[in-house]
DNA sequence: AAAACTTACGTTAGCGCTAACGTTGATGCC
DNA sequence: GGCATCAACGTTAGCGCTAACGTAAGTTTT
């Protein structure tokens, strides 16, 4: 069934090309030593046997890899597909690979892919967050592999961090909405201890309101459903039967989408009866009508600017520490000045 | 900087338990052959060593990894998002760990990943579509590693390939479209050439709308633009300026949104004035108001099914060969039936 | 009670590649 | 012409693990 000839290794192309293997190990990898005309010789050769170099016995040999291992909790999102596709660039560009994993929110998840990964010996280890088990930590600690924690930072890094302050980027949503003068406000979110993040955000949140608004008189739905959208809609309603605020904010744009569609759906007219918001500006917020009020995360910047410094810091550079990027509100039409 | 502590090996571990390495080698693979109580001190010996083991050297003792590489277009897609989500599901449980690289629907990108995917010497290799360079058709052939080809097939699959006739779902939505009683029917796409499974669905739209339509009396937008909800915007715009058609087919269900947001904010009616049709079924299809009328492809079992024929080639049995599966007509309000 | 297993280990020989040293012949220099 | 220098190679010794084959006890069979 599955042939069995033994593909060429770097013997057969030494042999053919009558060398050392040294010296086609020197000449397919660029190395000096090595003749031009040999080189060349040796190349054709290599190339005419379909040399395809073991890269398992390279690693092992110089004991580490070109692998670059990384976790995410989704790629359903905007946010960690950006980041990754971000990261993946720099990464390339630097002769690394990547091997991802998401994880669902599951921090047991995440533990045993790091356990597998580092049974590769990878170059760098890519995390989100800062919240991981202590074996997770312990493991990666001693393993000496450089890591870099993303999207969200805290205050004792495994190594390079580099994110936004989830409670400050709620504030800065909640101060835009109290200020229009918004008094009656309803989080829509997941499962409380799904999402850490979205959790900072939320307490970010009701610290802006605090003035006006008591944190118990916060009217708060908690969805289960894994589209988004459909949460959205779900939580909206859920939310509505609870009371009535006058503003909802939403785990992310998606959940907001979702609840403009069902405002749409139930003629509820919003801005005017009521204020939605989202987070993240992902790319549909400022597609629908009225776009979304939200709060734009350096994503891209994020994951550029993070890969970076891991791989400054894989050439010998200690870029160890963290980095706190800003986010950027972004006032759409689903929100507008209240009152008088 | 980075700690030079040798992390502890298997032989560190056999000498720490008064054991061979073959011992420990077992005891830790759980293989036969150890006594119940040797194999315990094994491990707790290891776990205590923070013992991990280098899956390098198990992939050249014994000439196989645990790793297969996988190649998409993108991953800002629910499409491939969804095909990666399923199959990672059976292929986790299998044993297997994905490398996942986007190619942005350049076979350039594919061929370079190709050639360093079995620098690895993977257990299989998925790829998206079935047009791939000569080249890499070539290096799969013989490099005797397991192909899976998802999505799109083709007459000749380099070995296992799954996926649907994207021509046949094009003609079904034409159909469907056509018999509604929509004369005037207009495309909103990319560039041409750069993404052939959305060109075979617009192919397959055409075809069904000959008898009506002629191929060249449709209105066809084509745009750059990579926000897909933009694009659509922008190519609905492009496409209403170039005459009049009575209904729209988008080369997503992204696109359409994107078109159903733009008749929002020009006060087009939907279905009214203008019949919106999308593909793929992707989440926010049946969320936005009124809903997508579109075509659900069985993305979830393309992944499944493909991947466990995978495993089970992995294993033994030869699951070679195309599978054909059906698209489902997504009837939607953007749509109604026309004339009298 | 001797032959025939069986269990629980240990030994040997690589997997394919590369770092770190040789070795050789040619060139330059005083 | 003798000696250092250097480019262009070759040799040796692993990297950490495992398949395949020992081996030395205990256990069963007849």
């Amino acid at each position: 069934m599955v042939d069995k000839i033994k593909p060429a290794g770097l013997r057969e192309v030494a042999e053919a090309s009558g060398v050392s293997m040294m010296t086609a190990s020197r000449a397919l990898r660029g190395l000096e030593g090595v003749s031009a005309a040999k080189r060349q010789q040796i190349l054709t050769v290599a190339d005419g046997l379909n040399y395809v170099p073991n890269r398992n016995a390279r690693s092992l040999a110089v004991t580490n890899s070109d692998l670059i291992g990384v976790s995410l909790p989704t790629l359903f999102n905007d946010v960690f597909a950006d980041i990754l596709d971000s990261m993946r660039d720099v990464f390339r560009k630097a002769g690394y690979a990547i091997v991802v994993e998401t994880t669902e929110y599951d921090s047991q998840a995440e533990q045993a892919w790091v356990e597998r990964l580092l049974s590769w010996r990878p170059a760098a280890v890519v995390l989100t967050g800062h919240d991981h088990l202590g074996r997770t930590k312990t493991l990666l600690r001693n393993s000496a592999v450089p890591v870099l924690e993303i999207w969200d930072v805290g205050p004792d890094p495994i190594d390079i961090g580099i994110g936004l302050d989830h409670v400050a980027a709620g504030r800065m949503l909640g101060a835009y909405g109290a200020g229009l003068g918004y008094r009656r406000p309803a989080y829509v979110g997941a499962a409380e201890g799904f999402d850490p993040r979205a959790e900072a955000r939320f307490r970010g949140l009701v610290e802006a309101f605090a003035p006006t608004c008591p944190a118990a008189s916060w009217i708060v739905a908690r969805v289960e459903e894994r589209n988004p959208f459909v949460a959205g809609e779900i939580g909206l309603a859920t939310a509505l039967g609870q009371g009535a605020p006058d503003i909802v904010f939403f785990l992310n744009d998606h959940f907001a989408v979702g609840g403009l569609m069902h405002c749409q759906k139930q003629r509820i007219a919003v801005p005017d009866d009521l204020g939605l918001a989202g987070f993240n500006a992902l790319r549909i917020a400022s597609v629908v009508t009225p776009d979304l009020t939200t709060l734009a995360s350096p994503r891209r910047e994020i994951g550029g600017r993070g890969a970076r410094r891991l791989v400054a810091r894989l050439r010998g550079v200690d870029t160890r520490g963290t980095e706190v990027l800003d986010a950027r509100l972004v006032p759409g039409g689903t929100t507008r000045p209240q009152g008088a």
